[in-house]
RNA sequence: AGGCGCGUAGCUCAGUGGGAGAGCGCUACCCUGACACGGUAGAAGUCAUGAGUUCAAAUCUCAUCGUGCCUACCA
């Protein structure tokens, strides 16, 4: 019974790493698949390995923690698995940089030695986000933390590799292909990332090898005509029906070229005329295919010119296209130059414009994969909310492409394709060979390249479960119960997730998949370093703790749109949490072991506003299930901030505070029951957005045990007294609260000092609404500051008083003296402007036939009421502002 | 070029066929036995624009404008 437990403003620090600590001790985060229970379970998005916590990182954590401690308080047997991928391309390059400060690089280590070295750097690195999720209140399962480069994954990573390679679903060749020239290393076409630069359109003149004249073409990488083995026309252009040779000859490389016709050109575009460089770009690429043309790489894999560009040889691309451009120029080709809008890619990882460019490497076939994942989604296998997302979903399996997934870098996953020096034999197997199956040598070289990181996270649903033994965790967990994402990773790995589960697993990766929002800044921009404009959760938690955090996160996680993260909101929800703190700071003066309501007295013996917060609460806890099942995360965080902060302070602390004074009386212990009961379930609401205040206050609440993790959602705990919906008892206190509310907006409206106790009558024809006033009063006296409230039949209205009507009934406050008739009459004034309004609004409604007869019943009726109603009232305020006129006069 | 969103109070956003909502900000009053990170009350919106469907539209349809994003091999 006092309040020196707890201090006057929610301290968040140190009780976050206590009960984290705790939680981790008691290991109240573990999975049992032993266990017979039903089983929940989500796989995070492994972030990189490289990566620090940011906003996205912070919202999609939040909400499966969310998941994740909500299923558990339903009863639920929760893994949550925790890993990082080993983001191939950002940690070699990550190592290397660390590298070149000392001023080495990975070719002097050698293979073997780098990779060492990137392993010491994950060791002492790589837990950095992992730790940062902790600060989150993150509850995953971390005895289980795995990582893509991991000895279990990797295995499972070489099995699928070989089983599609025998399956003819991987496959070796030469194709254009996306290459970093930073990177030194091909790129999947997703790894892309388009932006529209402003370049040149440089129209060249091909002259015919005859020397009749020629043909103009128009490109925007000039540098690659070096590279050209024909010229393109379409086959139906008249204005090259006839003519009298079929060669060009290509400037500056003095070379003749052949002029082929095919229907890809654009007659349309340009002069109709194409330059053709196979292995430049993927166009090109496949009408050289088609009409058997060489391809003549110019641009080299250092991102030099080669020395098939002749004396442009040893040249940056960039800085050929001058020389090429000045060249054509001096000789008259150079027809003109148009400014040009067109698309340019950048690599992801490091935004060096990408080179198509002609190279051998490995593909995964993608369709037959992506029509199985497609169709799962259409059948409803799996999920997707909100639905919106299912369109592009479809869009992007439906036009796959070859995945290209081999990658010409170290750090990774190593792929186990065999060539024997001596005959050639190539050897994919999941067991490195020790001689060739042909010839018998020993000879035998190893592929040198890497897979795809996305390729080993693509089986992260089932590798990180133990596949491919069939383990007891893939029989209780797999499929997954949701995965929750943003739509960025939609494609890259959502969808190669469905494509490797269902081929490997037979089943789905998942059941459902929630895509939620991107986090952006005040002004809705995307967050980067470059931009400047990076909000990082670490500061914010610093600064207003993790729950204000995340109830931040979840009350403006609405389905489809973004968020835009600014503090002025988390401040908002920090002063929640020192409301809620508060409230417990108050309840404990009056909670002891003996108060505490397992079973809550009997409901006779409860007040009005007992049975009518815990109406509100059986609601409520409803709602808040109710939405977090349907991933509403707003609508849970709203419902519940709503009820704690406006129903319970608001409301109920106020209405049961004399009770709570009233030394040992019967009605103090009853109240004592319903505010037990009240905040306890309140903290087990609460407790999936803001874990530790909820900790912190379970621990303190008198009769609980144990920690909160372990507590059951209300409407599934065996152990307390079922509540339900009084709509009796919400009516009483409505009427009640209706009526205080009036005398709190006379007294702003006339601006009667607070500390100025009135009288009022209260006068109701209603004999049912008179007993439950009178059985009221003294609530409605305390709380709307009163020193005498009657209650009458209509009669003789109270002189110089203002005036109300609710429900039907009038309300007289008192202010002989103070009142100001001019101020009474504009409020009065004001009133029935409002009722006429509305009343214009309805009359007009039930004016119109068409209404009457085609307007469901029950629409009609209700408007029929409010019609009656607000006559009445207007009648009422009418006649009150009359008579206060006439006393005014 | 296609596709998907968004445009509601000063700001940030809920609401998606029947009485315009919240948080922050703003105004007035108040340190009333937990909370000034608080309390009570109040002001504030042609629900982007135009047309249509409907008894009824912020909500459905179409168009327009503005805005954001995604996909794309038009040189």
């Amino acid at each position: 019974m006092s309040t020196e437990l707890l201090d006057k403003s929610y301290e968040p620090h140190d009780v976050e790493r206590r009960w984290y600590d705790y939680w981790i001790s008691e290991k109240l985060f573990s999975a049992n698949e032993e266990e017979k229970s039903r089983g929940f379970s989500i796989v995070i998005p492994p972030p990189n390995v490289t990566g620090a916590l940011h906003m996205g990182h912070a919202l999609n954590n939040v909400l499966q923690d969310i998941l994740c401690r909500y299923r558990r308080l339903k009863g639920d047997n929760v893994l949550w698995m925790p890993g990082t991928d080993h983001a191939g391309i950002a940690t070699q390059n990550v190592v290397e940089k660390k590298l070149a400060a000392e001023g080495k690089d990975r070719h002097q280590l050698g293979r073997e030695k780098f990779i060492d070295t990137v392993w010491e750097w994950r060791e002492e690195y790589g837990g950095r986000i992992i730790n940062q999720l902790k600060r989150l209140g993150a509850s995953c399962d971390w005895d289980r933390e795995r990582f893509t480069m991991d000895g279990g994954l990797s295995k499972a990573v070489r099995k699928v590799f070989v089983q599609l390679y025998h399956e003819g679903l991987i496959y070796q060749g030469n194709y254009i292909i996306n290459w970093c020239p930073r990177c030194q290393t091909a790129l999947a076409d997703l790894e892309v990332e388009h932006e529209d630069h402003d370049g040149g359109l440089y129209h060249i003149k091909y002259p015919f090898a005859d020397g009749t004249g020629g043909i103009v073409v128009a490109t925007t990488r000039p540098e690659t005509m070096l590279g050209d083995t024909a010229l393109a026309i379409h086959p139906d252009d008249e204005r090259y029906a006839n003519l009298s040779t079929d060669k060009v000859v290509l400037p500056l490389m003095e070379r003749e070229i052949p002029i082929i016709r095919d229907t890809y050109v654009d007659m349309s575009f340009g002069t109709g005329g194409l330059k053709v460089t196979p292995a430049h770009d993927p166009n090109d690429f496949e009408i050289g295919e088609r009409h058997g043309l060489d391809a003549p790489k110019v641009i080299g894999d250092d991102g030099k010119m080669t020395a098939e560009a002749g004396r442009f040889e040893g040249m940056d691309p960039l800085e050929c296209r001058k020389a090429v451009v000045a060249a054509l120029e001096e000789g008259e080709l150079l027809v003109k130059v148009e400014t040009h809008r067109h698309a340019v890619g950048h690599c992801y990882r490091c935004e060096t414009i990408v080179e198509p460019n002609l190279s051998r490497q490995w593909f995964v076939k993608a369709k037959p994969l992506a029509k199985k994942a497609a169709d799962a989604v259409r059948n409803g296998q799996t999920r997707i909310v909100p639905e919106m997302w299912k369109s592009t979903y479809f869009d992007w399996l439906d036009n796959i492409r070859d995945w290209c997934i081999s990658r010409q870098i170290w750090w990774g996953h190593q792929i186990p394709a065999w060539t024997c020096d001596g005959c050639g034999q190539m050897m994919v197997q999941t067991e490195t060979p020790e001689f060739c199956t042909k010839c018998g040598l020993s000879d035998l070289t190893q592929e040198t390249d890497v897979l795809d990181t996305w390729f080993s996270s693509a089986l992260w649903p089932f590798s990180t479960m133990g596949w491919p033994e069939d383990s007891r965790l893939l029989q209780k967990f797999y499929p997954t119960s949701v995965l929750v994402t943003a739509f960025d990773i939609l494609f890259f790995w959502v969808a190669r997730m469905m494509m490797m589960g269902i081929h490997f697993k037979n089943d789905v990766p998942f059941k459902d998949v929630y895509v939620h929002a991107l986090v952006r800044d005040e002004e809705g921009k995307k967050m980067s370093k470059s931009k400047g404009n990076v909000i990082d959760p670490l500061d914010i938690i610093e600064k207003y703790g993790t729950d204000a955090f995340r109830f931040t996160l979840a009350a403006f996680a609405a389905q489809g749109r973004d968020v835009k993260m600014s503090e002025k909101r988390v401040e908002g929800y920090r002063n929640f949490v020192n409301k809620l703190w508060n409230a417990a700071r108050f309840a404990f003066m009056h909670l002891t072991e003996e108060s505490r309501g397992f079973f809550l007295p009997e409901k006779e013996r409860l007040s009005l506003p007992d049975k009518w917060i815990l109406s509100r609460l059986s609601k409520v806890t409803h709602e808040v299930g109710e939405a977090i099942d349907s991933y509403r995360f707003n609508d849970a965080a709203g419902a519940i901030y709503q009820f704690v902060w406006h129903e319970f302070c608001d409301w109920y602390l106020e209405a049961i505070k004399p009770a709570l004074f009233d030394e040992g009386s019967d009605r103090q212990a009853a109240t004592r029951g319903g505010l037990w009961r009240t905040l306890r379930d309140i903290l087990v609401l609460l407790h999936p957005f803001m874990p530790f205040i909820t900790e912190e206050i379970w621990h303190k609440l008198p009769g609980t045990k144990g920690s909160i993790l372990r507590a059951r959602f209300p409407e599934d705990d065996e152990n307390i007294a079922k509540i339900e919906a009084d709509e009796g008892a919400e009516a009483e206190m409505n009427r009640i609260m209706a009526i205080i509310t009036v005398v709190r907006n006379i007294r702003g409206e006339m601006n009667i000092a607070p500390s100025l106790s009135l009288d009022a009558t209260y006068q109701s024809p209603d004999p049912g609404a008179r007993e439950i006033v009178e059985r009221h009063k003294s609530m409605i006296e305390n709380l709307a500051r009163l020193k005498g409230l009657s209650v009458e039949e209509p009669g003789a209205r109270p002189k110089a008083s203002a005036t109300a009507v609710v429900d039907g009934a009038s309300l007289f406050v008192q202010l002989e003296g103070i009142i100001d008739f001019e101020k009474e009459a504009e409020r009065l004034e004001k009133e029935i402007e409002k009722i006429s309004k509305e009343l214009n609004g309805v009359s007009r409604k039930l004016n119109n036939e068409d209404f009457l007869a085609k307007a469901p019943e029950d629409v009609v009726e209700k408007n029929r009421n409010r019609y009656d109603e607000l006559t009445e009232k207007q009648q009422k305020f009418q006649t009150n502002l009359e008579r206060i006129r006439e006393m005014g006069a």
